[in-house]
RNA sequence: GCCGGGGUGGCGGAAUUGGCAGACGCAGGCGACUCAAAAUCGCCCGGGAGUGAUCCCUUGCGGGUUCGAGUCCCGCCCUCGGCACCA
């Protein structure tokens, strides 16, 4: 054949293919084609945030395996668009560009442009019509008209809340750069403060976010983890009122025990409302309200310095979970609703004022916090839970967390947990102090940022008419280029000493106003950039309303779990609320979602420290970015992730030095049956695993079949090997359009090549080998006809010399035959 | 502590979901080609016993269910992620 002087130079034919896609448009959209596609499929990715270092194999993994993925489906005929993106704001990019003393937007678009030859250089199938950069005023423009649609929805709340706070660098920090209790750069001991910030309020949607988990295909660790995440709980809110000074503290008759006005009524949530009889004291969060009123003359001081100390605490060794139980008596009393007894009311930080009612009552015996706290400070542990085997009197040697019947609870003796909670609860609920309630652990997603490098958050403040939004014609609100961006001492964002900025008149009355200075989440930038690619068409809409209805939901989303909650739910919340509002038409942004794992490299996690952080740009050069990808692809299951070894990719380059040769070398002639039915079997798997991101199996069949294709240096028959060139087209994309060429076609082999069709009948095999066992243990195989009836297969077995041993003298009791595989005698 | 992955040859990993454990590949060994090396091709490659046919052992550990268990059940150990005083 005249192809067989050419041989296979990677970088070539990479280089090749990549003007040849580019040229023709082949993964480009033109917008008519997007609003009007006959079998559209949207293939999305997690965008990458673009560093400085460039793309690393981590992200190079998971837009193979997305890309792989997307090439599938449109060679299985669909027409599928894969868009890409940057999420480009942030305080990661903010903190980058002030350590090298480079302006974040000089230093970005160098990231984005170096990003972007990379993504090229991977042969990813992108749409590059379409792209997002989080930070282009063309792209925050919507998301500063998201967060004014959330706004007027009432769903954008300015409240108060505790920061992180540095006094050294004077700044707010995030959690995670609290490390040990000290700002991460300077070391000094970190303090909480509280400020005015915006909230979504996403907890109005708690219940939601968890009902749509059942309808939606997605990992189940993700699913999982957003549900811890939303954390629902059932359980009772009751209401222990406040004993007044002058009444003393004996106990009372607790039917007497009633309703007091809500300042003077402390209210618990509980999962465990079964257990209120033995509720001795309760613990107040050190901020809640309620301790100003309780708090006796001759405790306030010590009050005073405990509440201090707590607020002058981060938040990050608040709540560790190991130091022990610290709390200050109150001097006040509330009474039991259950026992009427008047029981203290303490103080302490292991009670969190954001969750619940800020308050708990103590059931010291029955769980393990109060268990400790009731120790370290000599209060009453009564037993009103019995196991198995103990009566009202066993005396407690921790807390008894587990099932059991009530004890000391008066007329609910003897209950099981869930009918003495209904019980219970119910009986309280008559004088009106108790009701069953669910609470989430899912908290509002604070959105501000006192920081620079994010979108500014839209919102002019003016003292007659207050939070004023920014009319949606004048958006984008621009981030101002401003040199000295380092945040200072003053407590607020950067933008608060641009005067020239945020000195604006009220939208509303003309007043003299000023406008917002903190900046948005990222997380905000990337809970909706989905919905913008196949709309960046459009400068005057954020998303196109018949585009969006012809490719949205997204149909695969592939992305890493460290995002399983926040980026996924807050994607989810902001959908849905975009949904109840009118702009879309389904609440479930992602169809299917698919975590990919992780690469670690020789056994070990892969970090600058430790200097085996892999660089991607001298293995493409050196092997091609088909084999690269292909490697990547084999080293293990793609939702698993695996261990990256630097010599594993010789296997998978081989392979396609092979796949190269045999499909030049290939003949015009008739497939071999026995070749064309390994063919076929392979068909059959790969399409299935393909489907499945089984990637690393997929490609051993090709190889397997490959191998079988080659045996005894055979030369191939067309037929044999042109659908192993379409099958590895997912992961060698530019080596399978070269042979495609080669192979006489015309076009890119994604537009014409249709998926091998898979034909059982040729796949079957005619004779089976079959196991034989005596007693479990294998003792020969035999070959047989498929489908060989029982009388058959077992006659054969026992034709064996080897079987025939293992039988001689024995009984044969029991014959199991499983058609086409095995066949064991169970003698005695 | 809780939730979620995992533990299989020297290594990465397969195993139709209860049916021949170790596919595919890496590394290694032997051989062919070569003046030689690389590349390429062929064969071998879990451990033990045996000249051999063959036999025994082996999927983190200990029990169990079953004709049959890497796979299911019970009890442990180790490991990697995530969450972590959530009442």
């Amino acid at each position: 054949m005249a192809n067989q002087d050419r041989s296979y130079h990677p970088s070539d034919v990479e280089r090749k293919w990549q003007r040849a896609w580019d040229e023709r448009g082949t993964n480009r959209f033109t917008r008519e084609r997007l609003r009007s596609s006959p079998d559209p499929f949207y293939n999305l990715m997690m965008f990458p945030y673009p560093s400085a270092e460039g793309l690393h194999v981590g992200n190079i993994y998971a837009f193979t395996g997305a890309d792989v993925h997307g090439r599938y489906q449109r060679l299985r005929g669909k027409d599928v668009f894969e868009p890409i993106g940057f999420d480009a704001f942030g305080i990661h990019s903010e903190n980058f560009a002030l350590k090298v003393g480079v302006h974040p937007m000089d230093l970005i678009p160098r990231n984005v442009a170096n990003f972007t030859r990379q993504l090229r250089r991977i042969g990813g199938m992108f749409d590059w019509d379409h792209t997002v950069d989080t930070t282009d005023p063309a792209y925050y423009r919507w998301t500063q008209w998201i967060f004014l649609q959330l706004f007027k929805a009432g769903l954008a709340e300015r409240k108060e809340a505790p920061v992180n706070w540095c006094p050294s660098c004077m700044t707010v920090l995030a959690n995670e750069q609290v490390i040990a209790g000290a700002c991460e750069r300077c070391d000094t001991p970190v303090e909480q403060r509280r400020i005015a910030q915006w909230f979504f309020t996403i907890t109005r949607y708690a219940q939601r976010l968890l009902d749509n988990l059942e309808r939606i295909d997605w990992s189940e660790s993700t699913t999982k983890a957003q549900r811890n995440w939303i954390g629902r709980s059932e359980g009772a809110e009751l209401a222990f009122p406040l004993v007044p000074r002058d009444e003393g503290h004996d106990p009372v008759d607790p039917l007497r025990v009633g309703p007091r006005d809500e300042a003077h009524t402390i209210r618990v949530f509980t999962t465990r409302p079964d257990t209120v009889f033995g509720a001795t004291f309760m613990v107040l969060a050190p901020e809640h309200p309620a301790v100003d009123l309780l708090v006796s003359d001759d405790q306030r001081e010590a009050v005073d310095a405990y509440r201090r100390q707590a607020a002058a605490t981060d938040l990050v060794s608040r709540q560790k979970t190991d130091k022990t139980k610290t709390g200050v008596f109150t001097g006040g009393y509330c009474r039991n609703p259950a026992t009427g007894a008047a029981i203290p009311v303490w103080i302490a930080d292991y009670v969190l004022m954001d969750y619940g009612t800020g308050a708990i009552m103590a059931v010291p015996g029955h769980d393990e916090r109060d268990f400790e706290f009731a120790t370290e400070f000599g209060l009453p542990i009564p037993r009103v839970v019995a196991a198995e085997g103990d009566d009202a009197e066993t005396p407690l040697t921790g807390a008894y967390t587990g099932p059991g019947r009530l004890v000391n609870s008066g007329r609910f003796d003897g209950m099981e947990k869930d009918e003495a909670v209904r019980a219970v609860t119910a009986w309280l609920a008559e004088r009106g102090l108790g009701d069953l309630r669910v609470n989430f652990r899912l908290h509002d997603w604070c959105i501000s940022r006192q920081r620079y490098w994010g979108p500014p958050i839209p919102i002019i403040h003016c003292d007659a008419c207050g939070a004023v939004p920014v009319p949606e014609s004048e958006l984008p609100v621009v981030l101002p280029r401003v040199e000295d961006f380092k945040p200072d001492d003053s407590g607020v964002s950067p933008l608060a000493r641009v005067e020239e900025w945020y000195e604006v008149p009220c939208p509303e009355c003309g007043a003299q106003a000023r406008r917002e200075t903190d900046v948005s989440d990222t997380f905000l930038d990337s809970g909706w950039y989905f919905l913008r690619y196949p709309s960046t068409d459009f400068d005057d809409r954020p998303f196109d309303t018949e585009v969006t209805r012809s490719w949205l939901p997204v149909d695969t989303y592939i992305g890493g779990n460290e995002h399983a909650v926040l980026h996924l739910m807050y994607s989810r919340f902001l959908t849905m609320v975009l949904h109840d509002l009118g702009h879309l038409e389904f609440e479930e942004p992602f169809a299917r979602f698919r975590a990919h794992g992780l690469i670690i490299r020789n056994g070990a996690k892969m970090s600058k420290s430790r200097g085996n952080v892999i660089v991607p740009d001298p293995i493409i050069e050196e092997f091609g970015a088909d084999a690269f990808r292909l490697y990547l692809m084999f080293l293990g299951p793609f939702e698993e992730g695996g261990d990256y070894r630097d010599e594993g990719i010789e296997g998978p380059r081989g392979f396609l030095y092979r796949l190269f040769d045999t499909a030049l070398g290939a003949e015009d002639r008739a497939p071999d049956p026995d070749v064309e039915r390994k063919l076929h079997q392979t068909i059959g798997q790969v399409t299935g695993q393909l489907a499945d991101l089984q990637y690393n199996t997929a490609i051993a069949a090709l190889m397997e079949c490959l191998n079988t294709v080659r045996a005894g240096g055979r030369t191939a028959a067309r037929g044999e090997v042109e659908p192993l060139v379409v099958m590895a087209a997912p992961f060698a994309p530019h080596l399978a359009e070269e042979l495609w060429e080669a192979l006489g076609h015309e076009g890119s082999l994604f537009d014409a090549a249709p998926w091998p069709a898979f034909d059982p009948e040729k796949a079957r095999e005619s004779t089976v080998e079959v196991a034989v066992q005596v007693n479990g243990k294998l003792r020969a195989t035999v070959r047989l006809p498929r489908d060989a009836p029982a009388p058959d297969a077992e006659a054969a077995a026992r034709a064996q010399e080897n079987v025939r041993r293992h039988l001689d003298g024995a009984t044969v009791r029991k014959v199991v035959h499983v058609p086409n595989r095995l066949l064991n005698f169970v003698v005695g």
